[in-house]
DNA sequence: ACCTGAACACCGTTCAAGT
DNA sequence: ACCTGAACACCGTTCAAGT
């Protein structure tokens, strides 16, 4: 009776996560995860349709079970709590932060998620529809800012320059004072922006021109 | 005397732009640009140190020459236009739409629409640092408005299953009215949400708490 | 009937062998 | 001295051959 009777979609998404903890998203390879639970790389697609399936499900499982704020919060504090959390989670796995950022998880373990950011937008006075696309846009700066962090490890050269090129123009603050491109400060200040324009959009002001 | 004379860096990232837009990103790889030229792989490696490196010159191929907004709107609807112009060309590549967003243009071709950020962010009252992180912020969510757009080609199942559980919430819409994930509609309302977050930043809010 | 693993058609990149 | 292309170490996935 071989061990791999024992090979649920579970075990190989845990073998996956560990895999890209230990060496990094290029290392989630379907025959590298084999490798990890010590059986044939086709034995894989028993459980998962294709690699993008089972990365998904990676991704999915790297957010289950996430804290959420504590209801008599105000909504702003909500939202953002809920955002830096997720943030949170998935850079504790900055091997697969990539991969979710490119599709992040919209599955089972990312459905109370979005209820919280559901419940936070109506008290906020956003209409169904407002939320719906208030969602998609938070859920898009999230993305990015998780791509940016999980590529922070080797910093930005480019960043850099950007950064170098805006502070030359007049009126320049010092170079160094500036945030890191990928850090949780850089986080917060694009969160609050967004958090500000959907109280503006809550106090009535309808949409796009 | 080969036609090889003729290689150069610029006749390469057009190649592999050709290459983008007829077969999508997958198809563009160090073989398939080399065949497209007629020349060896490895003699792309004699004008980039690899293939992301090549990647990154064709991004910024892809935003040469952008149009500017004139200098003479107010600071919000050049913002507007000009994100809107950066979406527009970079969706006139969608093979490569996909790598603008993991890697977004800082190169030469990005320089004079940093600027135009820079002009309208000061306009509206935003410090120097702040300018440099509302440009990160409003670079991440074109990013991954990018990402989703180049996606939108096959339609994700997975945001129609976001979208339908919160229309499920109290006071639903119908489903069918809400913006398409990757739309520039869409797209519109997450910018004008960060607009509007910017407004009320210039207007004395200073930042996190 | 089920599962395995050889094989296919690719990759990016190194490096030794050619001119 | 320069460039070429064979070779290396991988991929995801198909599919025929095994048990």
């Amino acid at each position: 009776m071989p061990r791999r009777a024992t090979l649920t979609t579970d075990a190989i998404t845990a073998a996956a996560l560990r895999v890209g903890d230990r060496e990094g998203p290029a290392a989630m390879s379907m025959r590298r995860i084999a490798n990890e639970l010590g059986c044939d790389p086709m034995a894989l697609y028993r459980h998962f349709p294709d690699r993008e399936a089972l990365l998904d499900a990676v991704a999915d499982r790297a957010l289950t079970g996430l804290p959420l704020p504590a209801p008599e919060l105000p909504w702003d504090e909500r939202l953002t709590e809920l955002f830096l959390a997720i943030r949170a989670a998935a850079l504790q796995h900055p091997g697969i932060a990539g991969h979710l950022a490119a599709r992040p998880p919209l599955g089972p373990s990312a459905r109370p998620l979005f209820g919280a950011m559901a419940s936070a937008l109506t008290e906020a006075g956003l209409s169904p529809e407002d939320g719906v696309r208030t969602v998609q846009a938070l859920v898009a700066y999230l993305s990015a800012a998780l791509a940016m962090a999980a590529r922070a490890g080797a910093p930005d050269e480019r960043w850099e320059q950007v950064k170098a090129a805006i502070s030359a123009l007049p009126g320049a603050p010092p170079g160094d004072a500036l945030p890191v491109t990928g850090s949780e400060e850089q986080f917060r200040y694009g969160l609050g922006l967004l958090v500000a324009g959907i109280r503006a959009a809550g106090h009535g002001d309808g949409g796009g021109g």
